[in-house]
RNA sequence: CGGGGUGUAGCGUAGCCCGGUCAUCGCGCCUGCUUUGGGAGCAGGAGGUCGCAGGUUCGAAUCCUGCCACCCCGACCA
């Protein structure tokens, strides 16, 4: 990641912070005199990258082939890992009437002002505007409905009609869906109008097992992210103030961007009974009581997408983990004339279905139409973590050209270990990559214990700031406006340590986790 | 919603100040030949309501007015 070369437009290509090879694609409309030189990096990378482009519609994100084959291994991953916790997946509705949305106050608050909203259910020709369509005033709704921005009204009106008893609880279900949240400001990747997530809504007889489930989400998505997506994370809650709206605990995991700025890459929320009473959700309970329910919630969405770029990427595209890769290997031949394409190719298939049958997801790229340079660099763009090559010169000597994408170094393999070398590689990028990663993380977590220092870490290291702090808002705000700094989050394994807050110098009795944060 | 910017071929752009063979160039695309171990070369070719709507003018990509869209910064937020 190189962002210093673009000083000159840095304001433009900070705002991503996905590698230099991004930076260009948003820079390029500024760019005039030296425009040619970019205008093929453009092409290359938002076309053939194959990850997303903006659409039309605002805020919003066209996720290609290759950018939603990554999305589906993450679903098949965490789908595994819910249903053997014992969830099951269902599907609600995209509209939920304003009535219900309502219920909840203060969840119901802290979306207003992102809600898209239906109000009309037809068009009709524009008597005015031969060949237009307008919106029909005679087909206005009797109620709006919103544009889901999380599930939690829906569902929650639902489960009353499914609990009677603790026999019905607990319930675990999960829902992949999309949701709308109508933002001022939209990201790619980050934050896009509307994007893909599971939401997972729970139902408890009591407070801790529904507690001791957040946490396990909160756990479990902390197993993913690290294991299959290769990107470290921390674990904790969130502060008061950056708490999901209606929840009494919000589980998070944070992560590092390579440009110094945290990103929440997942939350779990306990709700308590709040949901349960806004939609009147009561059980009898085995010792012929009546009682709320006890709820959690939780979610990640395509967002990590993004955390997967601006963790691992370089200035050459798009570095994936072994794990997540759609494609793991590919293998490029090359050749003059077409009898050396036939040989080669044999070579490449026999290695294609013995990688085949140990379930390495492998591509032999046999295309005549581009050169053997052409695609190295376009598998390389795609992040694909390893790559052979096979030609002549190793049908004579019986090898393999192997070249890893994260490290871009090649090896010479004989054709017999070959199999052997591919696995083991693949395995170690996978946690080469975390390592990586992490030991970026770590150099980027600063103690501080002074307010001068910690502005100043901010402004020349950034990354997290751990630092004590006295648990009042009136603090973070205070914090926040002076530094743009915000608490991540209050780290689960933190040890206990006295000490006095870094901004009011009040006493503390932990330290927390400061960031600027995506 | 406030501040800044941009709209010209699939993509990136020149031209606009100073109206008149100006619709420029690169990438990509198509055809042919030669190439193929790190983004091939040469030759030929196709492709554009200059964001939209008005206005000024003999004449508008260029000047004026209005509108629309997008990008960046801020408030908001995952």
């Amino acid at each position: 990641m190189c962002f210093k070369k673009f000083s000159f437009a840095a304001q433009n290509c900070y705002q991503l912070n996905i590698g230099k090879f991004y930076a260009k694609h948003f820079m390029a409309q500024k760019l005039t005199k030296r425009s040619t030189d970019y205008s093929k990096w453009y092409n290359e990378i938002v076309v053939n990258a194959d990850l997303a482009e903006n659409s039309a519609v605002r805020g919003c994100m066209i996720i290609k082939p290759y950018g939603y084959a990554i999305w589906e291994n993450m679903q098949a991953q965490l789908d595994k890992m819910f249903k053997a916790t014992g969830h099951q997946n269902a599907y609600f509705p995209l509209f939920v009437p304003k009535s219900l949305f309502e219920a909840e106050e203060k969840n119901a608050e802290g979306f207003a002002k992102e809600c898209a909203v239906v109000t009309h259910y037809r068009l009709k020709n524009d008597p005015e505007n031969k060949g237009k369509l307008m919106v029909d005033p005679e087909a206005k709704l009797e109620e709006e409905l919103v544009v889901r921005p999380t599930s939690e009204a829906i569902i929650w009106n639902t489960y009353r009609n499914w609990i009677q008893s603790y026999r019905d609880l607990p319930i675990l279900i999960n829902q992949w869906a999309n949701v709308v949240r109508w933002e001022m400001r939209t990201r790619l990747f980050l934050r896009t109008a509307e994007f893909l997530w599971q939401e997972g809504h729970t139902a408890h007889a009591t407070q801790s097992e529904a507690l001791e489930e957040a946490q396990s989400i909160n756990r479990l998505y902390a197993d993913f992210v690290e294991n299959f997506m290769a990107i470290p994370v921390i674990q904790g809650v969130k502060s008061e103030s950056e708490r999901f709206a209606g929840a009494l605990e919000t589980y998070c995991i944070e992560a590092l961007m390579q440009d110094g700025k945290a990103l929440q890459a997942g939350t779990s929320h306990f709700l308590g009974q709040n949901f349960a009473k806004a939609f009147d959700v009561k059980f009898a309970t085995a010792e012929g009581g009546l009682d709320h329910v006890w709820a959690t919630s939780w979610g990640v969405s395509t967002r990590l997408i993004g955390a997967l770029i601006m963790t691992h990427s370089d200035d050459n595209g798009l570095v994936l983990p072994p794990n997540l890769a759609p494609i793991q290997v590919v293998i490029v031949p090359i050749y003059k004339g077409e009898e050396q394409q036939a040989e080669v190719a044999a070579v490449a298939k026999t290695l294609q279905k013995q990688l085949e049958d140990v379930n390495v997801r492998v591509k032999f790229d046999n295309r005549d139409k581009f050169k053997p340079g052409f695609k190295f660099n376009e598998y390389e763009l795609k992040g694909v973590p390893l790559r052979v090559a096979i030609g002549p010169k190793d049908i004579e000597n019986k090898t393999f050209e192997i070249a890893r994408r994260d490290t871009l170094t090649k090896a010479v393999i004989d054709d017999q270990n070959a199999i052997t070398y591919i696995q083991d590689q693949l395995e170690q990028m996978q946690s080469d990559l975390f390592e990586k990663a992490k030991n970026f993380r770590e150099a980027h977590i600063t103690e501080v214990d002074d307010f001068e220092s910690f502005k100043e870490t901010l402004k020349t290291k950034g990354g997290f700031i751990s630092a004590h702090w006295d648990g009042t808002a009136a603090t973070e705000v205070a914090i926040k406006n002076s530094t743009k700094a915000t608490i991540r989050c209050i780290p689960t394994d933190g040890a206990l340590e006295a000490g006095i807050c870094v901004y009011s110098g009040k006493p503390s009795q932990q330290r927390v986790l400061f960031a600027k944060a995506y």
